[in-house]
DNA sequence: GACGAGACCTCGACAATCTAGGCATGATCC
DNA sequence: GGATCATGCCTAGATTGTCGAGGTCTCGTC
């Protein structure tokens, strides 16, 4: 049977930091954001519209990353989104969660390394 | 200033993974399940029972465990949990989908790995 | 006989993602 | 000129899973 789960919820939490890493290779639109993170991972991380804009909403709010409207590489209006100092911070402090917590589940799921 | 964030979404469906691969170890009751991921990974994560429990449930009615009523080691009755079949094939899916994803997010987060 | 730890359970709040829509513009192709 | 697609933004509502805070019962110990 292998149930498929309806979505992916590995993504949660870390979408954040995804995002503010993005960013900090240099400004970009919202939908290049999306877009660049697909393209990296060849495909395996998606990033659906409703989940990519709330987020950038999201981490505004919170003063991570700044907006300005502008023209897209398409002569397209676009939101460019850059990273704050705080969301540099910030962006370290997810990136080091994400590594231990990361790292122990890793060690439960893939038991049996010589140590 | 660096907000920490309320509680700990990156737990978000690993739990289900988590629980199957202590039981794929042998048969436990749900509180012990808890205690041996806790000391497993040195404390790092922290199953709660709020969360615990409504897991077991879930994965129970989705036929990946079983349930029978024992006794504990120190003599109080205890649910005691174990792999069915089924369980043990949504294991080894989980953990595929686990490396799949977190092996992408780390290529992101942590970049200029030369290969 | 009080008290803490083991072991179970449940409710409500909450945060984040997803689905599924909608809008507008520019390019491309028939 | 019209259809269609990719680009680019936005939002409402449903869903999911975790968490906090409560509660019960029993055993062992002081």
């Amino acid at each position: 049977m292998m149930k498929k789960k309806p979505t992916n919820p590995l993504l949660h939490g870390t979408l954040d930091a995804l995002i503010l890493n993005t960013l900090s290779r240099g400004g970009r639109h919202g939908y290049g954001v999306a877009r660049w993170i697909e393209g990296a991972t060849d495909g395996v991380l998606q990033i659906g519209e409703g989940s990519l804009y709330p987020a950038l909403y999201r981490l505004e709010r919170r003063g991570w990353i700044k907006a300005e409207w502008g023209l897209s590489e398409r002569g397209r209006k676009a939101k460019f989104y850059h990273l704050t100092e705080r969301g540099r911070e910030q962006l370290g402090y997810e990136t080091d969660q994400w590594e231990k917590f990361s790292g122990a589940i890793s060690r439960v799921l893939r038991p049996s390394v010589a140590p």
